[in-house]
DNA sequence: GTGAAAGCGCTAACAA
DNA sequence: TTGTTAGCGCTTTCAC
């Protein structure tokens, strides 16, 4: 067994008490008996067990983040400023992933109300409107910060970029561009950011005078395969569309693969546009044209969001909403 | 507060013990009372406190993934595999990133010793090769397990793959195109991988009757900007290679940069193979060729290992290395 | 088959 | 300033 805090008062010769409240600084202990703990358990290489102490100051120093996926650009680099925020207050991050199953995102959430972590964040999967799992976790007071895709069912705070004016610029951008005939790749299953990005497409194209054709909203599956074949016989179409707003990253990359398959060139034939946060856009074949979102500062925001909730533990805090502006960056791909 | 055991008890007029013991299913509580219990809990929606558990038991369930970095298609990948074993196990995953900080990683894992975790995975970052933070792990009896970047030092069980080879046939490949000058990019401090997979490239020189130049195995620093600027160096040296390994993923995106800046043209200029698992590796102009590692498996394997310590608890469980193949995906980066 | 009691490692009243 | 004591929520002997 490890050193503990009762080992060290027995062997000093004091009570634990005295021992607990040095290791905390308390201005009750003398310095000379605080030196002297301190030395003593640094000699003993001693390491307190942080959830025996969570036990009592019901706080585990643990907060969850929950993503549908890291091997994405947004996610992984969102990541990196949660993670980032958490060093800094010294909590720890555990990570969770759906896989686009709401079920297992329902039942991960869930288990958050055994106190496991003192908090999360969340990326919500596509699927049913289901918030149940949410409300079980704020009626039991565990803070719950969203960020990019949310809830808005939901009262929690959150924080977003602006889709739907991204939407609508990334439209624009193409129509600016000439094309006339622009579809949108959406996924399948309802994800508030994707809708939202898609109003902005409709809204732009009413602006400028052009049809919103139902068969050119693209619903794309999960399932990688699924999703290729159906973008496959997009671009199969005869009235095959001359410029695409992929609403997600990985709808981009299977375009590109797509695109390459079918020998179309892209921007000639076709112009993409996407939501992307990937580094190495520029070195696509060809460079791709993104709406990239601001995601390290994204993951930091939900995270100080979060513990700002953690700190007032017990005194509630108004939800809030923080918008980031996405920028559009323009490379060959829409030339 | 929330439920507790105890209210439980109290509820239905019987002792805690009944009700842990009805919860753990244990045979010596009638299945009435059992199922009166479970009811019970349910309604009241009960969940056990882990922590608390944690205290006795001595487990929390949570397993720590320590990693360089997590924009970086390997380790994305990795933490994949090592999620899904993970779930499979009803453990919990925490993520920690050193950044490529020695100092970081160290004070990361030491602070393991508390017992927060229940055993440790690692990928470790480029630096000395002090060890002591590992032994302090390993005293403590808690598992520890390599996963790609391994330190040989340290006597924990391992998973890699045969970096040796790989850098051997990735040297070959370029030889087979027509390289004579061939560049080795390394990190710059020490890394064991590195190492490896620069003894197989010089391995293949070697049996090719080519001259192993120093200038030609370049160190990148950790710091993006100053490995640019030793790449454009490199690439505008007037016996520029015509060549490249690039021995980690960035270090491949960072030479297709600098191409572009320096208008060379991949693969008549130069030819590219690089170490990546990089799923958009052919979307990349044009196509990298790349030795990709099967990050996903050893995300799976890594923590099977440590699953097995676990589960052995106390009784020392051998130390196991285990190779897997990496692949090497030709594509026009080295037509 | 059920219950009382001790204790995991730590904190925090309250006493001394 | 230091010590005593009673828990935090749960598990686990050991009695009954």
């Amino acid at each position: 067994m490890g050193i503990t805090i009762r080992k060290i008062a027995k062997d000093l010769n004091l009570a634990v008490s005295t021992v607990s409240k040095a290791f905390s600084d308390s201005h009750e202990i003398s310095a000379e008996t605080k030196r002297k703990v301190l030395d003593y358990a640094r000699k003993l290489d001693y390491v307190p067990n942080p959830y025996a102490s969570s036990l009592k100051g019901r706080r585990s120093g643990n907060i969850a983040v929950v993503l549908p996926e890291v091997a994405d650009s947004f996610f992984s680099i969102a990541i990196n400023g949660i993670e980032s925020v958490a060093q800094e207050r010294g909590y720890h991050v555990m990570v969770y992933l759906t896989h686009e199953d709401k079920g297992k995102e329902k039942s991960i959430v869930r288990d958050f109300r055994s106190g496991r972590v003192d908090g999360v964040l969340i990326s919500v999967s596509c699927g049913s409107e289901d918030i149940s799992h949410f409300q079980d976790l704020i009626s039991r007071k565990i803070p719950l910060v969203f960020f990019d895709r949310v809830s808005e069912e939901s009262s929690s705070s959150k924080v977003v970029t602006d889709d739907f004016e991204s939407g609508f610029n990334a439209t624009e951008h193409l129509i600016e561009r000439g094309c006339t005939r622009i579809a949108f790749l959406a996924m399948s299953r309802g994800l508030n950011i994707v809708d939202q990005r898609m109003s902005g497409y409709k809204k732009a194209l009413i602006i400028h005078d052009q049809e919103t054709k139902e068969e050119n909203i693209i619903s794309c599956p999960t399932d990688d395969e699924e999703s290729l074949q159906i973008i496959r016989r997009l671009m199969g179409r005869g009235d095959r569309p001359d410029g695409i707003v992929a609403s997600v990253e990985k709808l981009a990359t299977q375009t590109y693969a797509v695109c390459n398959e079918l020998d179309l060139r892209i921007p000639n034939d076709v112009k993409v546009i996407a939501f992307s946060s990937m580094q190495i856009a520029a070195l696509l074949q060809p460079p791709l044209t993104t709406i990239t979102q601001p995601a390290y500062e994204i993951g930091r925001a939900a995270a100080t969001l979060l513990f700002r909730s953690l700190l007032k533990k017990g005194t509630e805090v108004d939800a809030e909403r923080i918008v980031l502006p996405s920028v559009l960056i323009d490379r060959s791909s829409t030339r």
